[in-house]
DNA sequence: CCTCACATGGCAAACGTTTGCCAATATTTG
DNA sequence: CAAATATTGGCAAACGTTTGCCATGTGAGG
């Protein structure tokens, strides 16, 4: 009774809230055969008559009929999807490694879920942990999340990392141990003795190898290196940073990424300083603007769209028994793009 | 016996696959509840006493206990996560309404999966199908599809347009009428007497929005104005616009986005051509770059960012019974933003 | 003609939740 | 103190699939 004074609404002759989806039973009934022929027909083609397979395929179509992938994930355990998590998508950086995973996720005929961690680890882990049932794997580009919080997610769901190296985690990463050397190397030749690093978030794992590289790198070709920050990986950052950069007097400086040396150009130029005529600027990544900025800025490009797409690729190959194995990590070529905003020290021929 | 055979490598001493992860039965048992209780513990926090509630939640954390969105979804019918689908991820105008919906979403407790269309109305219509019955919902941004194939995807699932309009459909869109009006007043009020648009691709709905408000504000203002194209709306094409626009004898030139306003102006300094000294040039979207790169560009920007929100919100707020309603367009204002690739009509003071 | 194997389709039990309904208490009311 | 009413927890039926197992039919080999 109750019922039927709360349905009345519906009873009644208003439009239903949305036409029903056709389901696997319909079809079945339609066609005058089981759910499972069915079900067989689109996903086991080899196990059902040909005759039987192509009259179901006729009904369903013209039932409008699309299987629903909840009900499959529930069933099979698996969802045929994978989540991507980023600290932020608006940085052109990870468009590149989204749009390289979603192609991989979408050839594989997967679907990609986007997370986006607003640099936080407290977001990324929440994410983590809300999309983990209802996924099939992760890639956690550049990661904040403590080595221990990585071991656990990756027990419960297969796991890769982009950028971003932790024990027993397989990971893809760019070849910053060449990158900074050529870097170096770079200014060196330029005639440069020293330089400055403008250091990113302290939590940055990509931001730490940069820097050791770096370090090492000068070392070996006996340069000074220094360092300021840490800053904001953002244009916004660059203003102090170039500020910090002029008062030390330095004739290069390395930014953590191209965002941040992007702001550092447009501080400097603010302030009527020359580049590269008084100030060499090396930035990292080559991102969507590097090659249009003033000047054309030199960067250590990484191939994001194919990290993104390795991601993918590892983690659909991602043995099942792959608890506390030992995962080699992948390792991406970088390539120094040497545009204008690098040049000889100033004061040298 | 087969299956023995089959499964042998799993069930002798090698670690399960991953660990099982705990279901709301595992808590039930070990709270001594029934799993309804434990359910009703979660989502109805007032249908539980709260001593009860405490218990359960806390044995629910010592387990490792999350929900499964999968189930979840499959037994209430809604799945709490939207689906957002724009044409190219990389494209810094998507960016933003990207970043924009991501942020609406998630605060709304929800999920976001993301589609790329590739541009592609076919690959387009495949993710609306493909993803339908798993989401509550969908954001079309700048959709290429037919009136036709919108209507009957609004039927079957909440949906939301942005930066497209079609009948029954309701919309977020930017004021392309007020922004074009502007942009041409400005190339008045610099003496323009003709200029010519860059159009984009020939199904895109705010690309004919473009043109049809310039032809508009155009005539009311007094100026002629001509059209090239179609171009792929990206850097690439920019070389050859610019070169049409070079043998035209243009003194001004609006393109249909700033991705191929960048492009012509990269072409127009290679061909030694001064902005805005010998032509203006005017973009569409204020996209990240548009800023900093040379000429810095005028451009008419958009709210992309509230506009993924707006989109959001009408989707959440989209009535039971929508079928056949009308729904107002929610026009977002857009600005001009003057910056330097535009100038005097040459030969004028 | 009998047996055996294989191809094909159906039955029914999962998968992990939510939720309508009812039963058992606890609490208020008359 | 009885009766009415809240409050609380449990039972069991969904939700739309997949899949192990069984039943039937068909053709081949002996």
């Amino acid at each position: 009774m109750a019922n039927v004074c709360q349905y009345l609404p519906y009873a009644a002759d208003v439009p239903p809230p949305a036409r029903r989806r056709a389901t696997i039973t319909d079809v079945a009934r339609a066609a005058g055969v089981a759910t499972s022929t069915v079900s067989r027909a689109f996903t086991r083609p080899g196990r059902v008559n040909h005759r039987t397979r192509a009259h179901v395929l006729e009904v369903a179509e013209s039932l409008g009929y699309a299987p629903n992938p909840t009900a499959q994930a529930l069933e099979s355990g698996r969802s045929n999807t994978v989540a991507l998590v980023v600290p932020d998508i608006t940085n052109p950086y990870f468009a590149g490694v989204i749009k390289g995973a979603e192609q991989a996720v979408s050839q594989a005929g997967l679907t990609l879920v986007l997370g986006d961690s607003q640099e936080s680890a407290a977001q990324e882990e929440r994410l983590v942990r809300r999309l983990g049932p209802a996924v099939d794997g992760f890639v956690l580009s550049a990661s904040r999340l403590p080595d221990e919080v990585l071991r656990r997610a990756a027990e419960l769901n297969p796991l890769v990392l982009v950028n971003r190296a932790s024990p027993g985690v397989p990971c893809v990463v760019a070849d910053y141990d060449h990158g900074t050397r050529q870097i170096v190397d770079h200014l060196a030749a330029l005639g440069h003795r020293s330089f400055v690093f403008l250091g990113g978030p302290a939590e940055s794992w990509s931001g730490a190898r940069r820097w050791a590289g770096l370090q090492a790198a000068a070392a070996d070709a006996g340069l000074d290196a220094g360092r300021f920050g840490p800053f904001a990986p953002d244009r916004t950052a660059g203003a102090a940073a170039a500020d910090a950069v002029l008062a030390s007097g330095a004739t290069a400086v390395v930014a953590h990424n191209d965002m941040l040396a992007i702001g550092v150009l447009s501080r400097l130029a603010e302030r009527g300083v020359d580049v590269p005529g008084e100030i060499s600027v090396v930035g990292f990544d080559d991102v969507f603007g590097a090659d249009f900025c003033h000047p054309p800025l030199t960067t250590l490009a990484e191939r994001t769209r194919d990290a993104g797409a390795r991601a993918i690729e590892s983690l659909l190959a991602l043995p099942p028994d792959r608890a506390g194995r030992d995962f080699q990590a992948r390792v991406l070529p970088t390539q120094l793009v040497v545009r204008r905003s690098t040049g000889p020290r100033p004061g040298r021929s």
